[in-house]
DNA sequence: GATGAATGTTACGCGTCGATGACATGGGTC
DNA sequence: GACCCATGTCATCGACGCGTAACATTCATC
């Protein structure tokens, strides 16, 4: 579960620097410092996200960023250059190569971390418009709306609320009082039983397109959306 | 062709980024620090689409995105938030003020073209010329007429406002307060529920050809413009 | 296979929200 | 000033959704 982020960078400091800050942000961090390491490294271990810093001694990162970008390994691999104030020309050249985000020099640890996750989110299929898809579900958030392929899915309130924090939150499980947190809001009491309901309402208002197994039970510890059974 | 876009951000850095990538997307790019200079630079020459940073000095974002929707000169200039990690509140007090979208910093600058793009197609869906076509009815803006097929539709002003505003922005929730601030205007006071009744009106000048399930009710919410029931 | 706990399922009453028709007001036109 | 059209508000009715309880079923454990 913990991301892997490729740090290239030559200065052995600030390489150092920044590995801490993404291993206590819970990320895995793999130091290159310079080019050939950096493809060295993909090579034996495709990462998540690439830290590229723009002056790198041989091979400049805006080279190296375009080769990545050719390479079948690589190329769906986002990248983030850091590059130093004042170079605004070199990125032109950087967003022809298909270059994700930027951070310029200097910066504190804890917008680089953020700029990685913002970036992580996005390539995970989150692209910020509040729309979801997912087991060939889709809910739609300015919409209100969710979709089993093209066909609309009639849905009341409560359940798709149940359902955009499901799919949001997949692949995990949340007990009841878990659920009454996230959906009813934290300020409402109501009995736990009630999930169970609308969870009950949920799955058949998935019923008709066989998706209802989405939503799973887990015994002895709350409900779970997945899309494997 | 070019689209024109007002930055309003306080962060000099910041501002020139986003200015960067939007010209490098075929965007005009305005820049102005605070609402005072957003104001100004508004009056000279309206912009396509404003980016709004939500901290501002002085006048916050908010505010600013208030008066300008009760603007004549700018209430249909479509807005996107730029908020910083705050989330649920900060989402619903944007959308009351009559926001298009928002994004959430930190972002990528891909992202962010992303989703103005995604705005200004939404915001307009006519090719320039004022006339949208969309599930079976034809408004044309110049000469103020609305078709079915080839019929003409008989329509008061408001119902035309409101078929207007939808037509220009469907597929989406919009809720009575911001349905009022984007078709009645920011500056006047009506209750909401006169929206039920002229949502009403609309579903009864449409009701003869059939049409009336283009506008949908979602409990709880609002009402939606859809061409799929 | 018996037992108890956890979950599934259904039915029902209450409260809220939206739809609707009627009415009053205001503004423009002749 | 008389008339008409458009608009906003109100009251009422109906529908919908929610939460709860009661009963049914499944599961784990021995």
């Amino acid at each position: 579960m913990h991301k892997r982020i490729l740090i290239v960078e030559d200065e052995t400091s600030i390489r150092e620097m920044i590995a801490f800050a993404l291993r206590k942000a819970g990320m895995d961090a793999m130091q290159a410092a310079d080019a050939r390491a950096a493809q060295m490294a993909i090579a034996e271990q495709v990462p998540d996200l690439i830290l590229l810093d723009w002056m790198l001694p041989g091979t400049s990162g805006l080279e190296l960023a375009r080769r990545l970008r050719k390479e079948e390994l690589s190329r769906e691999v986002p990248i983030i250059m850091l590059t130093a104030r004042g170079e605004e020309m070199d990125r032109v050249n950087g967003l022809e190569a298909g270059v994700d985000d930027y951070v310029v020099k200097p910066f504190s640890t804890r917008e680089l971390v953020a700029r990685i996750k913002a970036v992580l989110r996005r390539s995970q299929g989150d692209d910020g418009s509040g729309v979801v898809e997912l087991g060939g579900l889709r809910i739609d958030g300015p919409a209100h709306r969710v979709f089993a392929g093209d066909e609309p899915v009639p849905i009341g309130p409560t359940e798709y609320r149940l359902l955009y924090f499901f799919m949001t939150h997949p692949e995990r499980v949340y007990s009841r009082t878990q659920l009454l947190d996230h959906v009813w809001g934290g300020s409402v009491y109501v009995e736990e039983r009630t999930v169970d309901v609308h969870i009950r309402r949920l799955r058949k208002t998935l019923e008709p397109w066989k998706l209802d197994e989405l939503v799973q039970t887990v015994r002895g510890t709350g409900y779970r959306f997945s899309t494997s059974i």
